[in-house]
Parts: structure tokens; C-alpha cells; sequence
DNA sequence: AAACTTGTGTAGCGGACGCTAAAGATAAGG
DNA sequence: CCTTATCTTTAGCGTCCGCTACACAAGTTT
């Protein structure tokens, strides 16, 4: 136990409430004074344990991709690579779908324009993007190594074109396509795979 | 010639300007300051002009769909339900390329998350796009009519899947994707198309 | 020219923004 | 118990926000 007074508030409850929020109303549109009234937390100690909105902003998106978005990841060691993207859809819709928290995906909405101020935020999003695209054309790689996906493919063109379909079905969600709607914009992306 | 004192600015200039702000940054991210700035107008000039910002945004974005944004209802006259889908992802990576405008579309980057304030502006952006689909889901429509789509097509969803790879385009642009990456993925989601 | 109408410039409104200093509260270690 | 360390509370910092009141400038109409 460290010294002093122990918090009174759980850092992870108060980081999902955070996302939340970021979620829904992106880095801007989300004020401090709506952070702490739905974390639980004053203003200081917000200041205390995260920082300021920047890094808590960063420590949400962390959380972002370890709990909703690990759909991605867990897709990709499925045993095929026509299987990983199957699931990886799969995953999209389900998380882009989910009551129990807003439509689309934090690394499209949490901010694509900015101001100045946020711009770093924005950059962030968009290395995480980069990121999820590298690990899904590292995956066809291996894929093509294993002989399981045609070498006439390009693992780097291939990932780019799920991706991006992945970040077309965030913007629909936004929209309020419903879930079967997403569902038939994945069978014609799936009519593309290469044979 | 009206009346009184006549205004020392351009309406069409002025909104040009405001349209380039609103598309880099956004409309929560664009500060009436930077506004009045950049299009050489005071702030009273402005509101007496325009509105207030939400108006300004609402024209500027009228502005956007009848310059940049106009390749869409332009593609959809080409003579197949085919060729007008090609030409409808080269006027969009066209666009999303230029460089004398911000990376992305509109009607993506102005606002896909909000605070409160913006919740409007969200929600017309989702109309346009909607209004944009339908206008591809016409076109196919009347191209199943003439018989030059395959009828074992589904209008609306194939309308749906190709604007949501344009809408990924967008997405893939913020993040500083070349134009050659983006041929690419336009390559692999024409070969979902009906035969 | 006088009267009128409208745009422009200055200056500032009330409020929300992100953030922090200072003091009181509550736990641990000694 | 007393000290120490940390968290919480209150209050408010300076700044920027979107927006507007008001006086002045610059045109047209009579």
C-alpha cells in the first residue's frame, strides 16, 4: 500500500467513462467539465492521476484497443487468412454495432480534422490506423509464406483495401446503417478476395 | 445596386476561404477567428452576411457540394452503371488528392463526433452522405432497368458498399496515403463487381 | 446637398475552456 | 501519538469562445 491517502475513485472505471465519452463526442467536442462529472473524479485529481486531456486522452485510447478493438488482433490468428478477415469484419460490426457504447470506431472518429491544438491527437489516431493495417498485411504475408493466400496477391494492397473498407463501415455506423446493412457491405467487399 | 453602403468583400471568395478552414480543421475546430482572418471579413460583416457559424458552415458545405464535391452526380451521367462507378472513384481519389485543399471529403472530416453544441451539423453531414448513397442507389437502379446491370444485383447494396469504400478513401487520405495506394484499393473493390 | 440605408471597425459582452494554487481531509508509517 | 504522503475540495487563474451594441464610414436616392 503506498503512503498517503489512498484515491477514492477506481483509475479503470473512471478511464471507460473517459472513453466513453471521446467516443462519442471526439478529443474536442469532449470538455473537462464533462469528463469529470461522468468519471466521478475532481478536476485535480483528474490532473493528479492522468496528466491532463492529452494523456488521458492517449491512456483511453490505450484502453480502446485492449478491450473493444482487440476483435482485430484475435481475428488474425484465426488458421487462414480468408478466415482472419471473415472475423475481422465480423468483429468490426459486432464492436461497431454494440449498445453498450457509441457507433463507429474511436480511431476514425476520435478526430480525422482538428485544430491546431489537437493536432497531435490526430496524428496519434493516425499511427494507430497504420498500425492496424501493418499487422493485417503482416498477417498476409505470412499467409502468402504458407502458401494459404495466392501469391498473385499483394499483402500491403490487400490490407489497405479491407482497412479501408473496415474504416467505410465506422462512417456508415455513424450514420445509423443498421447491422444487416454492414453485413451486405461485407459480402460484396468478400467477392473481391482473390481466388 | 442596393440601397446602402456596399460590402467590401466577395460573398463567393469569402465562403471559398471559410470551406478550406471548415474542411482542414472541422467545424468545432474552426474558431470564428480564424474565419474572419481568412476571409478578410469582421466579425460583424460576417453575421450579417452569413448568419452566425452554423449558418456559414451550412453554405459553405452547399459550396463544397457544387465545386469539388460535384464529381458524383457528374460520374453518374456516364452512360453504364460500370464506367459511371469508375469515373466515380477517380473524381473521388481526384479530389481527395488535390492539393489545393485539405486531404479527405467533407463531408467525413467536417464532423463525425461532436460535443452537444455540433450535434446539427453531425447530423446534416450523415444526411448529405445518405443523399449521396441514394444518388448512387438511383443510378444503379435505372442501370438494372436497362439492362445494363445484372438484375441478380441489389441496388441498394451494392449503392452501399461502394460508398463506403469512397467514405474509407477518406478515411486512408487523412492518414497521408498516396494516390497510387488509393488506385489500388479502388482496383480490388472493382473486382467485387457483378459480372 | 440632405436624408437614408447599409457595411465596417472597435470594443467588449457573458460564458466556457483547459488548467492550477492552496488548504483541508484521510490514510499510512514511525 | 505524530509525521508524512497523497488525495479531495474550493476557488479562481488567464484565455479563447461565439456573438453583439454602438458609433462611424460610404454609398444611393430624393
Amino acid at each position: 500500500m503506498p503512503r498517503g491517502r489512498p484515491r477514492e475513485f477506481e483509475i479503470d472505471a473512471a478511464l471507460d467513462a473517459a472513453l466513453l465519452l471521446f467516443w462519442r463526442h471526439g478529443y474536442e467536442g469532449t470538455s473537462l467539465a464533462s469528463l469529470t462529472e461522468a468519471m466521478g473524479v475532481n478536476v485535480p485529481s483528474l490532473y493528479a492521476a492522468f496528466g491532463n486531456k492529452e494523456a488521458l486522452f492517449r491512456k483511453a485510447l490505450d484502453r480502446y484497443l485492449q478491450k473493444p478493438a482487440s476483435y482485430l488482433p484475435a481475428a488474425l490468428e484465426e488458421p487462414t487468412a480468408r478466415r482472419a478477415v471473415e472475423k475481422l469484419f465480423e468483429g468490426a460490426i459486432r464492436m461497431v454495432m454494440d449498445r453498450r457504447h457509441p457507433d463507429g470506431c474511436l480511431l476514425v472518429h476520435g478526430s480525422l480534422a482538428s485544430g491546431p491544438a489537437a493536432a497531435s491527437i490526430r496524428e496519434e489516431l493516425s499511427r494507430r490506423r497504420s498500425a492496424a493495417e501493418a499487422a493485417v498485411r503482416r498477417r498476409f504475408e505470412r499467409a502468402i509464406a504458407e502458401g494459404d493466400l495466392s501469391s498473385t496477391a499483394n499483402a500491403g494492397e490487400l490490407a489497405r483495401f479491407i482497412m479501408t473498407v473496415v474504416w467505410g463501415l465506422s462512417v456508415q455506423a455513424a450514420g445509423g446503417a443498421t447491422r444487416a446493412q454492414l453485413e451486405t457491405v461485407v459480402e460484396w467487399a468478400l467477392r473481391a478476395w482473390p481466388a
